[in-house]
DNA sequence: TTATTTTATCGTAACATTGCAATGTAATGA
DNA sequence: TCATTACATTGCAATGTTACGATAAAATAA
């Protein structure tokens, strides 16, 4: 079918999966890093940075902000985009919990 | 295209994305929660646990598996799957990097 | 041997994603 | 006003993902 069926998972699920979504491309880690590096840029520098178009670059980007990791403030005729500290702390302690949960209580079974 | 240009990333940012693919499915979610709940488990478990068919869930196993999150030993008729603790390890590591990368050493831009 | 049980694999339908060329839009500068 | 700059959107083509029915494969039970 191709459509997960969201409906049936717990919101939880579903929300840490979304998120792991949006990392799960290199040209949206690289975009994140590039950010992180730069603590702000622009689309531009991203698409020289990169080896991708800028249509390519900007959807990207959209794909992000939608899930709330960056934000976006528009700067003349450029944009200037940024991890979203808030979010960006959510992420990390989703993520850390759900690896702390499955550390090795007693070993690996079988 | 639909072809992700793994060429042009690093090994690292391939990496990493590699596995919040893996992770970027409720359902994926849903069993490694419940494996490391169980601390081990078998696919039909898993079949009842989460409401999908058979070969579905035995398609997201293969996902984590190959992903190289958990491993499976045949156990008579049926197979035990548990989380791998190592690649486990290396996996909330490479996140952990990744958002301490991104806390706020200033601020948010704009 | 012949069921039965349990999981994997195949085939396929219905979407979703990735990437880019072409084009639109909004702000700035001449 | 009219170009220019910097992104966003649209519209595709190619490929990937998700889900399941049907069926195979492998071990156990009768």
């Amino acid at each position: 079918m191709g459509l997960t069926k969201t409906a049936i998972f717990t919101d939880q699920d579903n929300s840490l999966a979304s998120i792991a979504k949006a990392l799960a491309h290199p040209a949206r880690m690289a975009i994140l890093k590039h950010l992180i590096k730069q603590n702000s840029c622009i689309c531009g520098d991203l698409v020289l940075e990169i080896g991708l178009a800028q249509p390519t670059i900007s959807q990207h980007l959209s794909v992000l902000k939608q899930t709330g990791l960056i934000k976006g403030n528009i700067s003349g005729t450029s944009v200037c985009y940024c991890i979203d500290t808030e979010a960006w702390q959510e992420a990390n302690q989703a993520f850390a919990s759900l690896f702390a949960a499955g550390m090795p209580k007693t070993n690996d079974c079988c």
